[in-house]
RNA sequence: GCUCCGGUAGUGUAGUCCGGCCAAUCAUGAGGGACUCUCACUCCCUCGACUUGGGUUCAAAUCCCAACCGGAGCACCA
């Protein structure tokens, strides 16, 4: 209908919807076909995340194809982890970024060893068996080493000997030619393969790996990568690679640069450090709630969709960011409040003894929108109260949530009255928990809070819930023998 | 040191290519208020930015030059 009335209106809506998004128009956008390349040596945090949505929103948008391909080549420096390649991939189907292709590059051996003979063949490869040290002098004069100029064959024979075990470890590396008097020291002749006498985690036993200038570029070809998006340390690392599509005559993806992000709650974070911290036992695990994984981020109760969210309003942009949570527990808050079950939680809890009232049943809605459906939470002589809201005085008249007001007797020991039933404007609120509720435990990014529920939450097993005035949180475990005892996540306020 | 890139409110972002409609958008945040049996949600109001200095022009956030600040690469890591 509105395609033939104002055909022009629905292309400028979608205009409008990229602006919206944040994500700019890609040129080139008849075919797409776009990748997120880790190395599986760690889960993926909220930075893979980047590079899962906007990469598989990209692909999505233009009816195009988004690949998972594991940058696994290197079995020693970033020796790549056997669980993280199924977590990725957990990680990516978790954000609606189910790929349509995954592909691990160590399986692409004989492709890669393939071009590297070809080019060698061609005089655009040769084996050098400079040490590192001379190299890099011999580069930063602009001098080409002696190795630049040996005939192909002669290459060739010394590749078989990197192949065949003649060289070792550091002896010898397989050189791409570029330009070794170019302007940036970076791009001159880099190296394509190197020997690393360590067996592959998924028990591949090559010695010569290729490096991700290599390995990417050539997978990047094979794959039929359209438009890379990627962050900007790797901007020299495309001019490199540039030097191997122009040996082989192959034609550059449109490539996007992003600039590092650094979150105000995590600070600067590397997989590698946490791997570290973690194995020093500094955090529980790649979940712990304190860690700035994915998998910690899904345990904390956030949706996707607000992942999703707050990565995309980021945008694409070559500048450096430094942003807060605060953005995505906004974009969480909005999805999560309108269907969390409220409940009363109490931590560090204090008693309250009151007088004077009789046994009765508290009616607390489930959710605000709807106070036909409620909880039903007995109540004796006593409930459990929070010490931070003890900053009345005796006298006053406080409000217990849903339940009654009573008159302040004593604070040490705390002793309150029955006053009324009916709600009083302008008394203070607070929440409260029977003295015989579940104990509830809550991992914080900052610690743990002890104290006490009320019954029911045991029946919200992996659903994220509001304590009522203390913020979210995703019930993670139940234990029933005896007293039952509740472990929850915190999500955010 | 060499090479490259970037600098719009506290934070993130739109606008920069093709100068004027930009006394600069949206979100988040902060402050205030309304609503509410939650310090959640919702609604209203307010706060707050074009790094600096030159130049071009009738007109510059937008173009040019310089400076300053920030970042990245210069690994047999990705």
């Amino acid at each position: 209908m509105l395609e033939e009335i104002a055909p022009e209106l629905l292309c400028h809506e979608r205009q409008q919807q990229g602006k919206k998004t944040h994500l700019p128009e890609l040129p080139h956008s008849e075919r797409v076909i776009m990748r997120f390349a880790p190395n599986p040596n760690g889960p993926a945090t909220l930075g893979s995340a980047r590079g899962i949505v906007v990469n598989s929103e990209y692909a999505r948008r233009y009816d195009g194809t988004f690949i998972l391909r594991f940058d696994d080549t290197d079995p020693q420096t970033k020796r790549p982890m056997l669980e993280a390649y199924a977590w990725y991939l957990e990680d990516c189907e978790w954000l609606g970024a189910t790929p349509n292709v995954v592909v691990n590059a160590s399986d692409q051996m004989e492709l890669y060893y393939h071009y590297a003979e070809k080019l060698i063949v061609m005089g655009a490869a040769y084996v050098c068996t400079c040490s590192q040290q001379h190299f890099k002098t011999l580069k930063e004069a602009g001098l080409a080493c002696p190795d630049r100029d040996n005939a192909p064959k002669l290459s060739m024979t010394r590749w078989k000997q990197m192949l065949d075990g003649h060289f070792s470890e550091k002896e010898a590396v397989l050189r791409i030619k570029t330009d070794i008097t170019h302007k940036n020291p970076a791009l001159r002749d880099w190296i394509g393969f190197r020997i690393v006498d360590l067996t592959h985690p998924r028990g591949l036993k090559f010695r010569v790996w290729p490096l991700l200038d290599f390995e990417s570029a050539i997978e990047d070809h094979a794959l039929g990568v359209t438009h890379i998006i990627r962050g900007k340390d790797l901007h020299d690392s495309e001019k490199r690679q540039k030097f191997l599509y122009d040996h082989l005559g192959w034609d550059y993806p449109f490539t996007l640069h992003w600039g590092r992000i650094s979150v105000h709650e995590f600070g600067k974070f590397s997989t590698s450090a946490l791997k570290k911290q973690i194995s020093e036992g500094l955090y529980t695990g790649w979940d712990d709630p304190r860690l700035p994984t994915l998998r910690a981020l899904r345990r904390r109760g956030f949706t996707p969709e607000a992942i999703k969210r707050f990565i995309v309003k980021l945008g694409v942009n070559e500048s450096d960011i430094s942003v807060s949570l605060e953005n995505l527990y906004a974009e969480n808050r909005k999805i999560v409040d309108p269907v969390a079950h409220r409940y009363f939680f109490v931590d560090h809890p204090v008693l309250m003894h009151i007088t004077g009232s009789s046994p009765t049943v508290a009616h607390a809605p489930m959710h605000p929108s709807n106070p036909n459906v409620y909880r039903e939470i007995p109540v004796e002589a006593d409930v459990c109260i929070s010490p931070k809201d003890k900053t009345f005085s005796i006298g006053d008249l406080v409000r217990l949530k849903d339940l009654y007001n009573v008159r302040i007797v004593s604070k040490e020991p705390l002793e309150a009255e029955y006053a009324s039933q009916e709600i009083v404007k302008g008394t203070k609120i607070i929440h409260w928990a029977p003295p015989d509720g579940p104990l509830v435990q809550v991992l914080t990014p900052s610690g743990i809070d002890l104290g006490v529920g009320e019954a029911g939450i045991e029946n919200e097993l992996d659903n994220v819930v509001q304590f009522e005035r203390y913020g979210f949180v995703r019930v993670d475990k139940v234990e029933r023998e005896g007293l039952t005892k509740i472990t929850c996540y915190f999500t955010h306020r």
